[in-house]
DNA sequence: GGATTATGTGCAGATTGTGGACTTAATCGT
DNA sequence: ACGATTAAGTCCACAATCTGCACATAATCC
């Protein structure tokens, strides 16, 4: 209950052009007319938001909508991606990741670099990280945007900006942002999970409630209601990885035992089916330049697709314990879809029956229908989209400010 | 992501009002300056809204403040109690609850009818509602209270102002709000966890982040976060009752097996001491009037003062299960305490220990401390008193349109 | 008792949204 | 082809609300 600041007369107007661009945003090219519907503001009101709005050329006309109705035909105006962007970034334990993303939700630049972060440097990781982000707002100047923010995803849970525990980096309590040093760029960081769910959310199928649940090394969960994310007192919520599933099984890293990522993690999976190691090497498709991880997951996909028993079993196996760790989590958090991301996206085919399954039977009676459990719309890349889409969420949310209107 | 109105003049000056009486009620009695202070109005305009407010009487002044500091005192004003209240009720499994609060939250009504609804029509047990809402209605006018709005507790998750599945009444799908039929008096309904939730933020211990753990012949939970209850996508977040403990554990009357309900619910508390029955019946501390839910836990905690041992374990693994739902809770809610409530506030001396222990033993690697185990403040109370809440919540969210201002 | 300090209010002025009249640009009907 | 009709967008006087400063008020300090 933070102490609620009142209404100024400035503050009136910077959140009602916040509601233009935003409704403009949101419902794709509108006319003038149809905002002030949709606003409740009157139309003079909203021509003057949108004059302001083009003025600072956030947003566009783009010519007269022909609809074959009576009455003069309004002039539709959307979001321009030629002035604004944001920056995304990712530190992760197999790749450090930037992109630009304009206002329109275009990615204008990406750039990915493979490394193996395992127990690394923070400054030095941090290093490489600031030079590719620069290397990116390079070739976002060069096609005359201005970045105006940058999110940064990390795989550990963060407060107050501080990356508490990033246990396959080996980081504790690591200040990222204030390390990373982007001179005069405000830059949020967040859990990787969080900012994947929030990616899927804003460059994804569209859906506005969703758990997000993300199988990397880790397994996190980012849950999204009404568009926005649920974080939980301390920033912490969606530790899917932990939850129980089996109170008396094997000791997790964590200090528990029987958590999920113990059944369904990533060395879980490939532990199961070990042999294949060797095997994978041997294949003619296997990509060789990737990281190990990496390749070992391609390395499953091709054993499954292959038809191979043990993979298949250690697949229907994390299925199972992934339905029963959602279960508890749908009895919590409420979800509208689960959708899998990640490594868990790759593995869809497989996991799909024994989720759903596993869900079905056991929330029949509470919920007339359970969640659905749909595959990520985005790859790999939903963490840093989603962190760029953090930033971008600043400017939509207050234009004036961001943007000195 | 609901379209969002834009703000006129008229809605500016409501919610600086609001802002003003949140304000006078959250941080006690304070003077103009300091209220202009706090919400970062200039004092010429608190003043006016102030004024607004002493006339609609939701508001007093109480004489000059005399700090011994320099300068001319300041006049404080605080929320008065004489004007507004708003009702509270509560359909339960064993008894109809009905309670009158003020805005300063003093509990002004407070009358309680046993019964034993267990499945009962839904037309009888609302007709008895309804008249215990009248008795309370006419006690608050006679001490010249304005009702302006009401809210209704039921043991089951709600959804859109119907009742899903009360399965302890057999009651499904029942718009509960309508047949009441409180003329012209808006009711808003909620689940009984959702509501003793909000009873235990408002009239509680003064925490704004919290789990609330509903321990009645379910097992529920309300999650408080900053103040604010978090409702998930289609408002049944916190089942906490059907988290799973043991994945092939007993089944349970939701379809799944080994729910904490399976381990933690009233009858296994109440199973698993059955000897007992007989013996509480003849022990005459026993409150023979009261129905016979509440009487056997009456009985359960004699046995667990005198020791008893089948008592004793019972409560201690039931206290463990709770303890492994909560883990998975914490991992997915991140709450900032728990609060124990209902049965398990009874029986908090002998749940306190084994609940605590295995969160610590669990979560220690992932959190500095594990949330803090507490008692609730309030008893059996919470939930009716969350419904008066819940209602006079409005007011103080929009004094202007409730009161006409 | 005068200097100092802080509260609360009055009044002119600034900012912003409103409402209705007006202009513009399309379709429809004859 | 041309006026009637309809709807979009703009102009302008007006209204609502907050601000900033001046001022009266009421205490403490010396």
């Amino acid at each position: 209950m933070a102490s609620s600041r009142g209404v100024r007369h400035d503050s009136m107007r910077a959140r009602n052009l916040a509601v233009v661009l935003g409704e403009i945003r949101a419902a794709g090219p509108l006319t003038r007319a149809a905002l002030a519907e949709l606003t409740g503001l009157t139309k003079t009101t909203v021509s003057k938001l949108v004059a302001d709005l083009l003025d600072a050329g956030v947003v566009v006309e783009n010519g007269a909508v022909r609809d074959g109705e009576r009455g003069r035909p309004g002039v539709a105006v959307s979001v321009s991606g030629h002035r604004i962007a944001t920056l995304g970034l990712e530190v992760n334990v197999d790749y450090l990741a930037a992109c630009v993303v304009d206002l329109t939700r275009t990615v204008r630049v990406r750039r990915v670099r493979p490394a193996d972060n395992r127990g690394s440097r923070p400054e030095a990781i941090l290093a490489d990280l600031r030079e590719l982000a620069g290397q990116a707002v390079a070739d976002a100047e060069r096609a005359a945007l201005r970045i105006t923010g940058a999110g940064l995803a990390v795989p550990g849970p963060v407060q107050d900006g501080l990356l508490r525990n990033a246990p396959h980096l080996g980081w504790r309590d690591i200040g990222v942002a204030g390390q990373l040093g982007l001179h005069d760029l405000a830059c949020e960081v967040d859990n990787e999970a969080n900012l994947a769910a929030l990616g899927e959310l804003w460059f994804g199928s569209g859906e506005t409630d969703f758990l997000y649940v993300s199988g990397e090394i880790g397994i996190g969960a980012g849950l999204v209601v009404d568009g926005s994310l649920f974080r939980g007192t301390y920033g912490l919520a969606g530790e899917l990885g932990h939850v129980v599933v089996v109170p008396d099984g094997p000791a997790c890293r964590c200090g528990g035992r029987g958590c999920l990522e113990v059944y369904a993690g990533q060395d879980a999976l490939l532990g199961a089916v070990v042999p294949m190691r060797g095997r994978v090497a041997a294949m003619p498709g296997a990509a060789a330049a990737l990281p190990a991880a990496s390749a070992s997951i391609d390395g499953l996909v091709s054993l499954l697709e292959a038809g191979d028993r043990a993979a298949l079993t250690a697949a229907g196996q994390a299925g199972e314990a992934l339905g029963l760790a959602l279960t508890s989590a749908v009895h919590l958090l409420d979800p509208g879809t689960i959708v899998l991301g990640g490594v868990f996206a790759r593995l869809f085919p497989w996991l799909e029956r024994p989720v759903s399954d596993v869900l079905s039977a056991r929330l029949r009676q509470m919920r007339r229908t359970p969640p659905r459990v749909a595959m990520s719309a985005i790859g790999a890349d939903a963490a840093v989209l989603g962190a760029a889409g953090l930033a971008m969420q600043r400017v939509i949310a207050d234009p004036a400010g961001v943007l000195a209107l």
